[in-house]
DNA sequence: CTGAAAGCGCTAACAA
DNA sequence: TTGTTAGCGCTTTCAG
């Protein structure tokens, strides 16, 4: 008998209602068939044994794993080009932790399955009963799409360096414009006039910001080929190019990490910031915001919405509530004021 | 008929034996039961149909989650003491790694709860039909240690920072001692007297190596006050002391990220690393390693050991085949020599 | 060593 | 709106 405790039977004889009620009422999605009152009576029962259903039985008739599988590319940070000390510290988890609290938020279980370049995962990984769908993190790679498609198993790539002109896949990427163009006109409008971009030489998830700032630096006018700067490949080359320019009023970086070197350079070398210059970074990585932090002003790519919706488009697809199983959704950056920039924030 | 393909009936008929003999066979735990022949012929089947058994069922069957809960603690990397710049790249995703294998390799899934200082867990994810352990990475602290022990739902620390003397929970922790003594002996044996220490100042996780470091050195009889530094807070603390001393030749860092900003600030003095100063690290930081890197020498942190050990000994407790349970395991650190120091590899 | 059958806890179809 | 019941796929007796 005590042993029977978590049990819907259990909950049922407790709170004299029949098995059907008590699963009817504790589902969210069906609780509406339970007259209210008896719902309350249920759910006092249900608080006083601490009971959750077993999902192992739920799941086993439902036919459904309730599991998202979360394929994370284990980039490995060595590039000749990108010193680790412009890696995010917070690189890595931050996704993951995104899409685990998204996929809580659906009582979904999350598989998490680490991948590195040259390895190649199981196929029983991708099997029908154990997971409902895939998203794959930062991955660029098609080689399991296709027996995806095949086993129909829903799929969907999401990251914020993704190139978000490919449409062979499911995607929840990035729309960078609006928040570099909020950024730009708050700069201008505080009077700021001599423009600068820093960051590492090209990669693959950055010349994507490095076109599209090319793009708007022309577009607004404040376009200087010296100031221009995608060369950035350490440290050093920060505090090198600092110590030499002093004909910049605005500096945006091409991630948080770079920002707050340049700030400090900066200060270093007595110029003020924001006062002498603004600077302003990408990411709204939580490392460079808060206390103790330099506050750098930054674009945000909004990490939890992304996990939300990419969690939320998979689900879809799974429900078979979507015409589209290959859903193209790019999500806007804002900026994000600090106090690195004399600018307000333009609301969004 | 199609539609049960994936099913231990279905492997059966295929193979013309009973359902319960492929359920023995796919068990490497009961596969023993089932002659050979007949092992191999079902084995055939289901490579045939890419049948993989249904956990739910399996789950429900055996009254086991066959699931272990993680809890990573977030520490925000918001000290005052201690730079951003001096947080390693890899931290807080090599553990989480580390375990997935480990769990993954028993055939048990991980369930991945992250914490923030502030926030309490609901209970529902300690339910013991969710979760059959629970271990705690990089955490101290014990609220829910009782209500754990109350519900016997096994449960052990891990971390490579914990306080190797506390019993009163589980743990897997590290005995940092072995690395570091085999490092000192082996600079020594190279020829070199004049040892440093650099850290940022005391904190918890720290604490432990700097008291360590500190005894060895005495006992070697390398200990020199001028040089022992537990005042790092930045990079331009580093900056600064190296442009004033000299008179080092080994020059021992808290971690690889200090230890790889000492290297190229020395060579960038003028100074040859290893030729005039050795510095050997910690934490064997894969970014710090191989192609592309200064691979400093480092104190390896057995990580993968650890998560092993860690979940080979929960599931010990889980499985009741253990006395004790609280286990106390500590793990040695290994001196791997690297391209900043002259020393050979001690085996191990 | 192999097979038949019970039953884990749950949801959904059906009956009331 | 509520109750009764079949059966999801599996492991484990128990019988042969």
């Amino acid at each position: 008998m005590e042993k029977n405790r978590h049990s819907l039977k259990y909950i049922a004889k407790l709170s004299g209602v029949s098995l059907s009620s008590v699963s009817r009422a504790l589902d969210p999605a069906r609780n509406h068939m339970v007259r209210p009152e008896l719902r309350e009576k249920i759910r006092r029962c249900v608080d006083k044994v601490n009971f959750s259903v077993n999902l192992s039985a739920r799941r086993l008739r439902l036919n459904k794993a309730e599991a998202i599988t979360v394929i994370v590319y284990l980039d490995s940070f060595k590039h000749k080009t990108f010193s680790v000390e412009f890696a995010s510290p917070s690189a890595g988890r931050d996704d993951i932790q995104c899409l685990s609290a998204a996929i809580k938020a659906r009582r979904y279980d999350m598989k998490l399955e680490f991948i590195a370049p040259d390895q190649r995962l199981p196929y029983h990984v991708f099997d029908r009963n154990r997971t409902d769908g895939v998203i794959f993190v930062s991955y660029y790679g098609t080689e399991y799409v296709d027996y995806l498609e095949k086993n129909k198993l829903p799929n969907l790539y999401m990251s914020r360096y993704i190139d978000t002109k490919r449409h062979d896949v499911g995607l929840v990427g990035l729309n960078r414009e609006p928040g570099y163009r909020q950024a730009i006109e708050a700069l201008l409008k505080a009077g700021h006039r001599r423009f600068a971009w820093f960051s590492p030489p090209f990669q693959t998830s950055l010349r994507v910001n490095i076109h599209i700032i090319n793009e708007l630096f022309r577009e607004y006018g404040v376009f200087d080929e010296r100031l221009f700067l995608p060369t950035l490949c350490n440290y050093y080359d920060v505090h090198g190019i600092l110590k030499v320019r002093r004909d910049v009023d605005a500096i945006f970086c091409s991630n948080d990490v770079i920002a707050d070197w340049v700030v400090r350079e900066l200060r270093r070398n007595g110029v003020r910031v924001p006062g002498d210059v603004s600077v302003v970074g990408y990411d709204n990585d939580p490392a460079y915001h808060g206390e103790w932090t330099n506050n750098v002003a930054t674009i945000e790519a909004p990490k939890a919405l992304m996990a939300e919706t990419a969690v939320g488009e998979l689900l879809k697809i799974v429900n078979h509530e979507n015409a589209e199983p290959h859903p193209h959704i790019l999500l806007d950056t804002i900026f994000i004021p600090g106090d690195t920039t004399f600018t307000q924030a333009k609301g969004g």
